[in-house]
DNA sequence: AACCCTTTGTACGCCAGCGTGCATATGATG
DNA sequence: CATCATATGCACGCTGGCGTACAAAGGGTT
């Protein structure tokens, strides 16, 4: 990966303790992961986990009509391909990069030997896959009760936490997308937004000018899921 | 449990292999589960894990408003507690007993030995909360593609599935606080079923006489949850 | 500089679901 | 059998988000 001197470290892996790290790097492979890259689709066999390190991977479910909804973001706080370690080797969603970067990448067959020497690894892994339990019950629930202001608050918030910078280099069709409604309902709520002096943009990046404001807009959800996932791996690198 | 002589048993309980079973049969206790009882609260430390059987058991969020949502439903082919073994020990969501009965259950303590030694058990343990996972994702895509009807039809559908016969007794005042939506939605919907001959109901008693036109009137989400988890969890009581 | 594809802005009517208020029916209880 | 809390039915207007259609930028390319 030229041109990337210091790649943010992804979370798990820092939580890794010595031996279990020493274990699992030599087979560590970084590959870069441009936007809308699909890692894999509904249904497929998973081949490898990823750990992302500066990228956002989004679990988007997609119905047969077309229309689509957001079940969780992942970013350097998280992994790709839990099913594998969870046994079911596949899932019903796809996961598409939303933010373009680079990843730590391993092999299913890899990832499960050290699974299954059920160390901190193992633990360290459950306890992410609870938070992220948590992460897909809350969308469920903001999904039936926030309106779509509040839930592009919540979204551009969670894109943010995973992101070096304030701005997402992302279009109003993409975020439409991932919130599940139309692209219209985005533009006025990013409207609003500006207006208000929280966000400015102009075709494809975003930034974003006042972050505490952005929390207050958003719906309760977005702190919900931040605690807890703060509590279930509380992060070496924020002491 | 007087008078209940064959309680429906756990399809999780029924999948483990016969020395496990063994190991964990003398210390499960069979316990009622009264409609309406909370067997945790949002936060609260969970001290057990229960294997229900002819009993339901929803897991609801509810917002500081006060309103509310379900995010899955647990019954004979399932577990409550799965935090405990995935190391949080707590949830943000409620566990509430949707349809009264019966369940096993078991110490906290006990179950994580059981884990811990890496058998079967756990393995079946983890797949079934890639089912749970599964079973939430669609949750949130429902609640935002689909109409209260179809919702209705696929809460129906869950319920049914989960019990032993063709009458579910809960009042639509109920089944609104699951959905997340008003009482009167739930009984212009239920209205239109019955209409239909689909389903029949009066005060707090609903027959479903055509299952069939159901899932016909439901969304995917109903089949494609069904099919995912009868995958992960084959049941050795249906061959 | 001209071009053109993509992104964003705006405006319509439409409808599902909400909040509210109240009427009716049902069935358990005394 | 009369009572009464609870469950269900129904009717308002309101609004958030949808579907559609089209206009106006932006910005990369030639």
């Amino acid at each position: 990966m030229p041109g990337i001197a210091f790649p943010q470290q992804n979370h798990i892996l820092d939580a890794l303790p010595e031996a279990e790290r020493g274990r699992l790097y030599p087979h560590l492979k970084l590959v870069a992961l441009p936007l809308g890259l699909i890692l894999y689709e509904a249904g497929d066999a998973l081949r490898h986990i990823y750990f992302p390190t500066d990228s956002i991977v989004s679990l988007l479910y997609v119905l047969k009509d077309g229309s689509s909804a957001e079940i969780c973001v992942v970013g350097n706080d998280g992994v790709i391909g839990v099913s594998l370690f969870m046994g079911g080797e596949t899932t019903t969603s796809r996961a598409i990069v939303q933010s373009g970067g680079v990843a730590y990448r391993l092999t299913g067959r890899r990832l499960k030997q050290e699974f299954e020497r059920q160390g901190e690894t193992m633990h360290i892994l459950l306890r992410y896959t609870q938070a992220l339990i948590t992460q897909m019950a809350q969308t469920a629930v903001c999904n039936r009760h926030h309106t779509v202001d509040q839930q592009l608050c919540r979204w551009l918030l969670l894109s943010l936490d995973r992101l070096q910078d304030n701005k997402l280099a992302m279009t109003q069709e993409l975020i439409a997308n991932m919130l599940g409604v139309r692209r219209e309902g985005v533009t006025d709520a990013a409207g609003k937004l500006q207006k208000l002096g929280v966000i400015t943009y102009r075709r494809g990046l975003i930034t974003v000018l006042d972050r505490h404001r952005l929390e207050q807009l958003s719906c309760e959800c977005y702190s919900v899921v931040k605690k807890e996932t703060d509590r279930l791996l509380p992060s070496r690198l924020t002491h």
